[in-house]
DNA sequence: GTCTATAGTGCGATAGAC
DNA sequence: GTCTATCGCACTATAGAC
């Protein structure tokens, strides 16, 4: 009961505002890329762009990218292989258009959500939310950026690089501001970031454990909230957020 | 200066104390298999066991194991695809190899790690290091287990999986006990051991990132025992472990 | 035991019909 | 825009000399 109310306000609430589909991202993609696509009418690109992503994600998710021959993308999309190479010139453009538009749109998404949230306290509760809500709508996407990252040519190795630091970024900050306005007791801002977004991260490297487990995505998000801030909250704040 | 001194007593003493190269690795894998091994004689066996394990770890953590192929292997390690052949029947068999008696290995030496230690505080503070200390040591195999578990074929894929829950297990136990006696207060036992496992993972999950700053691994395990401990421990304990 | 040479397969990418 | 057919190449694995 208690799990079904938060649900509701939980992930529930997250998806239904953030409404993002792997279409969206597709028409980003294509409406930043007009140009240079081959395809230009919207509505026949978007869906086979879409389609083509899904089937990367699935296959890359169960095989790796490099084992993934694009004769089976193909048969997976539905689509053939001159269609393919219709809308990517390379299996390497596929990748690095995976990897770039879903790193840009996590950026986006992320600094939306703790824009205008000032406290620290509620913004790294709010922070830290965000991230495991994202990666349980775009699991396979996060599982991509992590798993994926070598087969990047050495030129785009710096987007997931960058994309690490960035999310890191935002958390040590909170912590730098909370410690400035005493709410955090942080002794090492450096690595007690790294560790809570080593936490973050395991959510959508170990799914199949949580699963198994039968863990939602809320209950590991109330626990890793009450695990760092039993480490680094000076004092608890009785009502400081959202939980109940 | 406290870094160097903590380092003798830290990584340095593990190390000293384990004594572990990857040639004893592959003398144990020679002399369990010495019946169905094609080669026989020691003496030639181990070395270039060692010479293509190093070269697959080598190369497979910068471009991924499906992506290495044996030509650049036997390049590598300085002997020819007749040579590599006539220790494996296939590129698969290598990948076995390498996961199976390196998990194994790593199983062994924490089990006797921690074997002698009762009292659950110094007992998981010692998992804790001997884990860390151990990546540390076998740094490319770690990374070698979880990137690769996708490449072993489905009957093989068991050997990852096991592992992670037996090093899991280890700590979970250890929180269950210190529950009991009234030294750990921790509410939920599965997710801890969750992510404290999630935390040592990072650490040779994203060793470029905690090079580039510098941080040593006795750093990195001071600063995870810590933070556990800040999050579990009811009562600190003053000299409860070997910490200065 | 280790080598070189090669067989056989399946890949990424392209050409040209519709 | 999408298809089928095919090219050339690089791969794993093997055969046979030494």
């Amino acid at each position: 009961m208690a799990a079904t109310a938060e649900q509701r306000v939980g992930f529930g609430a997250f998806r239904a505002e953030v409404s993002l589909t792997v279409e969206d991202i597709c028409r980003d993609y294509f409406r930043e890329n007009r140009a240079t696509l081959k395809i230009k009418k919207e509505a026949v690109a978007v869906p086979n762009l879409a389609a083509f992503v899904n089937a990367t994600l699935k296959l890359s998710s169960a095989v790796g990218f490099d084992a993934m021959s694009l004769r089976d993308l193909c048969s997976e999309s539905g689509l053939s292989m001159g269609a393919l190479y219709a809308y990517f010139s390379s299996k390497d453009e596929l990748l690095t258009m995976i990897q770039r538009q879903g790193q840009a749109t996590v950026k986006r998404i992320l600094a939306e959500r703790i824009d205008h949230i000032r406290d620290p306290l509620p913004r790294l509760r709010v922070a830290i939310r965000s991230h495991l809500y994202l990666s349980e709508l775009l699991h396979q996407w996060f599982y991509f950026f992590f798993m994926e990252t070598k087969n990047l040519k050495k030129q785009n190795r710096t987007i997931p690089i960058e994309s690490e630091l960035y999310t890191e970024r935002i958390i040590t900050d909170i912590l730098t501001a909370g410690r400035d306005e005493g709410v955090f007791s942080v002794e090492n801002i450096e690595l007690t970031g790294a560790v809570i977004k080593a936490m973050l991260q395991d959510w959508y490297l170990k799914r199949w454990k949580y699963s198994q487990r039968k863990v939602t995505v809320d209950e590991y998000a109330s626990f890793v909230e009450g695990f760092i801030e039993s480490a680094i909250v000076r004092e608890r704040a009785p009502n400081g957020g959202e939980r109940p």
